[in-house]
DNA sequence: ATGAAAGCGCTAACAC
DNA sequence: GTGTTAGCGCTTTCAT
């Protein structure tokens, strides 16, 4: 069984990996051409059932595997797929990727991943070196893609997918999340619980989509007749470490809230943390709402109460507007947006506010 | 400025995408031959420097960007490394992922990841799919790859690396986590406290890394003349909720453990969280030490004691693992281990046993 | 139903 | 120094 065969053109060592059998050598093993085991392989039904046998025979003895790159090249698809986050150690990523992942890889597609760190140059070498694969459509979880650039590929109809739009262009398939939705249900559960001084850390305000969360809860506020003083807003960084600062920060403000709702669950669990330092209980004293609900969330101590955006339909719905923008009879392939829902998940880290009259009556039981 | 050329044969849509622009386009602007071109983009040094400069103008007007799956087919080389974890939502993981493509983006290789969630049907799959793609190597992070496969690609001279060696077998590239150090290490700190009773939880012992981690622990103690009571071993599933049932069923034993050492770092993570729902104080009534110090490990409260794997050594080495057996005048081709060092950091999950001499002496100050 | 041959976009001999 | 050409492994006409 001579797996590798020697240079026959001279004994300089071979730089290339022993090619992997080919297509060629499954025919010849065969006995048929090789357009009939690329026929075979890929289920063109006019071929004889017996040479069927002979090729699946013949692939299985010499390993045959087909080659994806010369595939792709005759065929004008990769079946790949780019998928671009910011930062893959927020724990909302993984999760994401997962199961973005699973839907891909369930419908033949590859997963080039990347993140960009908020770096606008990276995310644009990153466009590049994913388009240079010729992947088919490229999912951006994140900002600060060149506009000229968005703008060409669109014009080149090729299939992109954004959170919350990116560029305002026409012709792109974007996600809309609903945050105002899920915020004011949020605002709403804190309000009847009879909060009043209810205070918001933010994300990084310069990036599009914490600026959408914010103004979700300004809005929110000033439909149950709230005004939110600028002492009640703080700005994190969607890390726990933001969190922690920003929540130190609400700290020191009089009168302190009796709520605090965060624009990320890192956000919130640095916010629990920097609660955990001081004399104040959550939700006893202070409570505490996330946005994202992480696996994590669930797991801190008191168990984080936080809008629930969808990893699942953010994920399923990126890879569907991808796949109608990619294979020409996908039914779908008119639909630009697509809604991504949200709702609030009450577990404990919210409560009545302190010396509240409903809080007392419990007391008193 | 004609983007689209509608298909000259007839009049059916081309399922193709617009094909962009290829080498031909450039050649043709420039006025020169395809050669050329391939020649100035190579940076071949004996091009005319006035060709070069033609060919730039050119590709940036027409806007070219090689075709990396052409490029891939002919020199035999995809520039793609396969990355295969067993659990991307596992917070370990996306710091290795990013450390991992980090450093493989700057080599120039794009990396293909893969999940396996423990699966070895998926394993297989992923490998396949892998190795259809042509990718140059695979990092394999976890358990349950087909010895069969792994031999006949370990033949193949296949570049592969495994962490603490996979299938034993020769001519394989293995990360060796040195677990014997690190946990000694935790277990002598834990000793010269004054814990006598140290409990261990375990990650499942079906698979291979977690056993090894096991048994170091158990090496440790018996150096130090201590024999661990069967009730004081627990096994988890390295995850969170392993941790909780873990600890939970330790906290039943009598003698309780004045200190339980865990597998990885989401276990104690549980551990923590089962021990904040007893009367039981961390450090003060019981010592908690983790593995892996993953980012998280810092932000616990208290802030945990762990033994640290160095994700970036352990991507590092991976990746360089990989092009050693790549590239074929990598200085370290021959070079088949890779030791990934572990050292202990204390933080404030660990302290004196309760009632011991030293906390007495504390306490009486 | 099957095979021969063209060609996807590119690199690397090989000529000039 | 530059152009011509032969493939890389595959799919897909086009004959047969």
């Amino acid at each position: 069984m001579a797996v590798l065969v020697s240079n026959p053109k001279n004994n300089a060592p071979d730089r290339r990996r022993p090619s992997s059998v080919s297509i060629r050598d499954v025919a010849k093993r065969a006995g048929v051409s090789i357009a009939t085991v690329s026929r075979a392989v890929n289920r063109v039904p006019t071929v004889d059932p017996e040479l069927v046998r002979r090729v699946r025979k013949a692939i299985e003895e010499v390993g045959y595997l087909p080659n994806t790159q010369a595939r792709a090249l005759v065929s004008g698809r990769s079946h790949l797929l780019g998928l671009i986050v910011s930062e893959i150690t927020n724990p909302f990523f993984p999760e994401l990727v997962q199961e973005f992942e699973n839907l891909a890889t369930a419908q033949g597609y590859e997963v080039l991943i990347g993140s960009t760190s908020y770096d606008p140059a990276r995310t644009e070498s990153l466009m590049r070196r994913l388009l240079q694969r010729n992947v088919d459509g490229v999912a951006v979880m994140t900002f600060g893609v060149e506009e000229e650039l968005v703008k060409k590929l669109v014009e080149r109809e090729f299939p992109l997918v954004f959170v919350d739009a990116g560029p305002s262009l026409p012709n792109i398939h974007v996600l809309k999340v609903d945050y105002a939705e899920g915020i004011r249900q949020g605002v709403q559960h804190l309000a009847a619980l009879g909060h009043r001084k209810i205070a918001f850390i933010s994300g990084p305000l310069e990036q599009r989509s914490p600026r959408v969360r914010r103004d979700a809860f300004l809005k929110a506020m000033r439909e149950i007749g709230i005004d939110v003083p600028p002492e009640h807003e703080a700005e994190g960084t969607h890390t726990m470490e933001g969190g922690i600062v920003a929540m130190e920060r609400l700290l020191t403000q009089d009168p302190l809230p009796t709520a605090v709702m965060c624009s990320n669950d890192m956000t919130a669990i640095g916010a629990l943390h920097a609660l955990y330092r001081t004399p104040l209980k959550v939700p006893r004293d202070i409570s505490v709402v996330g946005f994202d609900d992480i696996h994590l969330a669930q797991f801190m101590l008191p168990p984080l109460t936080t809008v629930q955006m969808s990893c699942k339909s953010l994920a399923a719905a990126a890879v569907e507007a991808l796949r109608a923008g990619i294979e020409p009879d996908h039914p779908k392939s008119s639909q630009k947006e697509w809604a991504i829902p949200t709702r609030l998940v009450v577990r404990q880290s919210s409560s009545f506010p302190p010396d509240s009259l409903p809080a007392k009556l419990k007391e008193g039981r």
